[in-house]
RNA sequence: GCCGGCGUAGCUCAAUGGUAGAGCACCUGUUUUGUAAACAGGCGGUUGCGGGUUCGAAUCCCAUCGCCGGCUCCA
């Protein structure tokens, strides 16, 4: 059953497709479900709708609800429904959709009108509950979300039960774009993509620098309290590490070509090779490496044809595309005893990704970006305590932010595929540690099979941007892979090498992504201890400068992040300027406050809060940045 | 990558085939100001980039780059 709002968008929907057969007789429906946000519908149709049609169809959509249409609902046989989609011309995509209901399943039609679709309901009882609604967009969108087949024109629209309900909702459109990190990022000086960089490459400002800065420190100094250690690693990393890790080429779509080492390509060059062969080159492996990874792994994981004599395999490098493997290096670099585990190594780990140009998206999906990366290497009993610890860290990040609007998604095995690596026993006890983690921290989570990772399950926090679009922040994965692929080992109590269990985990996720939902989050108004500009001291004339710079001495040496505004416009002019660029604390100074060693205190919150000795603010910033307070509503 | 839309000054926008313009920002001067915009002047553009059509292109056409909304993807 849908809800009443469900009836309603999905009867708009099909008052939509009515409107458009009317004015579009050729068009061929597929499907006009529902959404969060409204609904929509897909035609296939050679014309292509513009804006201007957006307005007919809409017109002619009042229309139908106008003629107050009773919706019948109709039960067939299937042979009956063939022979209904056949006499209306609809065969193209119906039919497929009439094949995908089960047998056992009653097979309905819907009429309004001269409208009848293929629907399993429900509906409004009459077009006229149709009041408000409003089209949207037009995007096109894939037959059944498969790039391989055609690609479809959908139309999106919303609808409400009420006009006033619609009209708060395109206001909270129009207020959602106001917080748009990509705006806000511009207007706050936070970043900047430049085209002539690189399309989804962040040039971090100054403001966006600090805010950056800040978190980090934040994160390293729970990261202390844990039991972390701090490690630095290099941009890039042969080809061959990859290809032990079991990255490249299996990933190697979504990689950064190879760099590929001079020599090499001036040898190849020279014998004029052609680019398929050196393509070729780059991904193929010795045969004593293709032996050591398949022993390791006991299966065919490199296959005979990637394998070339060593004097015609390429070298070269990696940007890399994950900090895992050279973490896993460091780890390897030295023996270790049951007694040193968990060993977990972090670092701030810049990695490059290459997206498809249609998924960049401001800060949020970017090409090269800085993950919070952490890999911890335990024994198989420590897994579910250190998952937890792992949660725990994520949970006290996005409380000190006073982010709440988040799920948790716990990632499990696809039971229909075989993709995944590592023994089935180990994926049970794994699983069962995410899952009782997750129980634990005590939020509400989901279980999804099919969200694992191939090497092993993950815990994401999903939150949502300012237009409703989720994306995965924090993450914790369980890996039994790699700790294979590059022999890990440790010695325990027993005196025989046993085989660790790798953790991947980072809180933010990405510092670029995190910060933008965080941007948006605190609709730029950000908390003192993140606000890249804290304080700004604004003058009434030009005889208090003096003590205005003195002041502003004061602040800076305590640490606080502070500006003077001499400029010779009017007061109001200073403050409108203050609150534009969401200064936390606007601080007065006239005569009256130089005379008596104060300031006159505007917090972004409440306003004019009065006179106060400069002494005061010090000690009350500094607490309010040392606590984190969140900002005041 | 795919479908559609859009690129004019730092920002918001105007000019629809006939001399590229306004407000804000910025700079200079005047003003010395009490909680969201003082006044005047000035600077700023090869209209994303490259071709084409035309006597003449910001405007029409082609190509390309980028951005936006979806779709697909996201180790």
């Amino acid at each position: 059953m849908m809800s009443p709002l469900e009836e309603l968008r999905h009867s708009a929907s099909h008052i939509l497709a009515t409107a458009v057969l009317r004015l579009f007789p050729e068009a061929k429906l597929d499907i006009g479900p529902p959404t969060d946000t409204g609904f929509y519908y897909d035609f296939d149709l050679d014309h292509k709708f513009t804006a201007d049609d957006l307005l007919k169809i809409e017109a002619e959509m009042k229309k139908v609800a106008d003629e107050n249409q009773p919706f019948y609902r109709k039960e067939v046989s299937r042979d009956e429904a063939v022979e209904i989609i056949k006499s209306r011309g609809q065969e193209r995509y119906k039919l497929g959709r009439l094949a995908d209901i089960p047998a056992d399943e009653k097979i309905s039609f819907y009429q309004n009108g001269e409208f009848m679709d293929l629907c399993a309901g429900t509906h409004v009882r009459y077009s006229s509950k149709l009041k408000a609604f409003k089209l949207l967009s037009i995007a096109g969108a894939y037959h059944r979300g498969d790039e391989k087949n055609k690609q479809l024109q959908r139309i999106y629209g919303t609808a409400f039960p009420t006009k006033d309900e619609l009209a708060a909702y395109l206001v909270q459109l129009e207020q959602a774009k106001l917080r748009d990190h990509r705006r806000l990022g511009r207007d706050l000086k936070l970043f900047h993509i430049d085209e002539d960089v690189g399309q989804g490459l962040i040039l971090w400002t100054p403001n966006g620098s600090i805010l950056r800065q800040e978190l980090q420190t934040f994160i390293s100094g729970e990261l202390r309290k844990q039991g972390y250690s701090q490690v630095f690693t290099p941009h890039i990393g042969s080809l061959a590490l990859y290809k032990t890790s079991g990255h490249f080429p299996y990933y190697k779509d979504s990689q950064f070509p190879p760099i590929v080492e001079r020599e090499f390509m001036d040898k190849l060059i020279g014998a004029g090779c052609s680019c398929a062969e050196m393509a070729n080159r780059v991904e193929a492996v010795s045969a004593h490496f293709a032996a050591q990874v398949n022993a390791r792994t006991g299966a065919e994981t490199i296959t005979a044809d990637r394998v070339l004599p060593d004097d015609q395999l390429l070298h070269g490098f990696m940007l890399k595309p994950m900090n895992c493997p050279h973490h896993v290096k460091i780890y390897a670099s030295q023996p270790h005893s049951y007694r040193d585990l968990p060993v977990r190594l972090a670092e701030f780990g810049t990695v490059y990704r290459w997206e498809q140009s249609g998924e960049l998206n401001g800060m949020t999906r970017v090409r090269g970006f800085t993950q919070d990366d952490a890999h911890l290497f335990c024994t198989e009993e420590q897994v579910p305590g250190e998952i937890l610890k792992c949660l725990e860290l994520v949970k006290i990040i996005l409380t000190t932010l006073g982010m709440a609007d988040y799920r948790v998604r716990v990632g499990l095995r696809d039971p229909d595929s075989n993709k995944y690596t590592g023994e089935a026993a180990n994926w049970d006890k794994a699983e069962a540690a995410c899952r009782d983690a997750a129980k634990t921290l005590g939020v509400p989570f989901t279980e999804e099979p099919g969200e694992a990772a191939f090497y092993g399950p993950k815990i994401d926090f999903m939150i949502r941007d300012v237009i409703g679009r989720e994306w995965q922040l924090g993450t914790v994965q369980v890996d039994y892979n790699l700790p294979v692929r590059f022999d890990l080992t440790y010695i325990g109590a027993d005196n025989a090498a046993h085989r660790p269990v790798m953790i991947h985990r980072a809180p933010f996720g990405s510092m670029e992504r995190f910060c933008g939902v965080l941007i948006e989050h605190f609709g730029g108004d950000f908390p003192l201890w993140l606000a890249p500009e804290q304080i700004r001291l604004v003058t009434i004339s030009e005889k208090v400068d003096d003590y205005a710079k003195a002041t502003l001495d004061q602040f800076v040496a305590a640490g606080l992040r502070a500006s003077l505004d001499t400029h010779s416009d009017k007061l109001g002019a200073k403050i409108r300027r203050a609150e534009l660029d969401k200064i936390p604390y606007t601080l007065v100074i006239g005569q009256k406050e130089a005379e008596l060693q104060s300031a006159s205190v505007r917090s972004r919150a409440k306003g004019d809060e009065g006179t106060h000795p400069v002494a005061t603010l010090l000690t009350r910033f500094a607490n309010e940045v040392a606590t984190r307070a969140l900002p005041e509503k």
